[in-house]
DNA sequence: ATCATTTCATAAGGTAAACTCATGATCCCG
DNA sequence: CGGGATCATGAGTTTACCTTATGAAATGAT
């Protein structure tokens, strides 16, 4: 039978002091309790490991072959402890995320530059994805937290979570005027030169979708697959961009501003994706805490009710997270 | 904290079955033992090591990492289990064992010859010393045990268990005469060419002191230090060796025999002595046991008065050897 | 030498841990 | 949709672990 950790470690104590009553005190119990320990061990040996004079422990020569492969275990178990410790103070560890593009170039380099200046010893893997694949990339298992757009919130497998939504703005150069406005409406960019997402995205769908149901019909100038094209050629001046407000990186283009759009009003959200059944690793809780926090926590806590799933079903125990 | 080896067990398995179910099985203990195994380890390390669905468990990246650890500290426990129950079983470990010369050149390597065949997997060291420094050897805890003559027995801090006696012989060539008589006396070898021991050793002295007492004294042709010249002497034809017939190695000296002597009869002892505050490893344990099986049982069960020491002190629970 | 002190051994007893049993909840499969 | 399989959980019991109290032996100081 294996010896338990608890005799591993009085044994070494015992060998290293040379006295149960030192190693009691260091175990932090009685002597007697060290005593039993170590007569457990030499009974569950069939041998001899300390050589007793009522007074002197005298460790046998088969103590003085255990002591070293007793050492290697508690060592090793110690650094189990250690690691996982390492991993709930996310001092450890790893993650992978998977970002839609839109997210990926406007929200993800804050989150990530923020998340790695607070934990810079866990490994992030990202996946970049098409915003159709966001969701399959975490029902997969192949990422373990998602960011992005997500349709349907009606499967029961994953958890979703808003942390932000924006309207679809009308981005612009500052000219002193136009970021002035609080808001546009859409005919009033009737005679504007419009750059959007090309057919088949994502935006330009629900832009579609949401103009059409008012009757009317989006006629841009000039489509661009990537939402880093449109913000560009507006910089240049090449019209303005329809994009959702949170698109628009504010570091990269200071010389762009945003304006919601209303008549009809159209909202995108932003949300966390995750499955139902994973518990996150502490890594992956603390990104979704960062994001959070740099999309300020007060409108987070004001739309509660727009998160879908994100409180454990059992409440019998406290859960470990 | 760091876990049980319980725990581990647990971990280990449920991760290799992917089944509490199986696991239990295997730990032959409940289902429920199992489940509140993992949880255990699951709150001590305050980090989820099992996503579970009710029906099926699948690892976190936190118990990915901890499953090879887990497995090193187990192999290494089992690795400890094996090695100590190697040592019982006398298919491992080492021992040390002082011999003084005589022993060495006559008894020893029959039993050492017999002890490596039965135990091929232990490591014997012999120290061949005076027969002086036996029991200091043997005190100074430089050898497990020794065997030989020793004079005083009447230390308290040493075991010592006589194994063999023999009387003080006339070694001579078998010459069809010389061999057929059971007994010689001293006085019938005064006109012989005698070889003794030189003065000073132990068996001299002891020849001597016995000779004295009776009036008589050793008066030897030749002197010589080691038994084997004074054997090989003999077998040339230079004289009769004046020894304990144990020391007669019959296999290396096939020519020769032993012829006790009387008026008076002098009785040497050969003993195995060992420090009466250890106890004797397993393997050294086996090699008093072979000694005594080719020194025949039956002899030394019928002087277990000459046993000065050999039982236990403490009797109130089965001591473990 | 003698006695106080230190140290380990051991027995008894209580508390906490571990395990089992019984049962409930959920999921998978026919 | 029900039966079987699997995990979770609560109650209850058994086990084992630890402490307390005490004894025995040896050391060391007076």
């Amino acid at each position: 039978m294996i010896p338990t950790m608890r005799q591993l470690e009085a044994l070494v104590l015992v060998y290293r002091h040379g006295s149960l009553t030192k190693a009691a005190a260091e175990m932090r119990v009685t002597q007697s309790a060290v005593s039993l320990l170590i007569r457990q061990i030499e009974e569950n040996f069939q041998l001899r490991l300390f050589d007793r004079t009522t007074r002197a422990l005298r460790p046998t020569l088969a103590c003085k072959d255990a002591i070293p492969i007793a050492e290697r275990i508690l060592a090793g178990a110690n650094g189990l402890a250690r690691h996982m410790s390492d991993l709930v103070e996310v001092k450890a560890g790893r993650t992978t995320i998977a970002v839609s593009a839109g997210v990926a170039s406007a929200l993800l380099p804050r989150v990530l530059a923020r998340y790695r200046a607070d934990y810079p010893d866990v490994r992030v893997e990202i996946f970049d994805v098409a915003p159709d694949d966001l969701l399959p990339f975490v029902t997969a298992g192949d990422a373990e937290l998602g960011i992005g757009s997500v349709e349907n919130a009606d499967t029961p497998d994953v958890k979703i979570e808003t942390i932000t939504h924006s309207s679809l703005s009308a981005i612009g150069i500052k000219d002193g005027r136009f970021e002035k406005a609080s808001r546009l409406t859409w005919d009033s960019l009737e005679k504007c030169n419009l750059i959007a997402m090309r057919r088949g995205t994502r935006i330009r769908s629900q832009i579609d979708d949401a103009l059409a149901r008012t009757g009317r019909q989006l006629k841009p100038n000039l489509e661009v697959s990537l939402i880093t094209t449109a913000l560009a050629l507006t910089a240049e001046g090449a019209g303005i961009s329809i994009l959702p407000a949170h698109m628009l990186p504010v570091a990269q283009f200071p010389t762009l501003a945003a304006v919601p759009l209303s008549r009809p009003a159209i909202i995108r959200h932003v949300s966390l994706v995750s499955r139902a059944d994973f518990v996150l690793s502490p890594a992956a809780q603390r990104f979704v805490e960062t994001t959070r926090q740099l999309l300020s926590v007060r409108r987070a806590a004001d739309r509660r009710g727009d998160v879908s799933a994100h409180s454990s079903p059992k409440k019998t125990r406290p859960r470990i997270q």
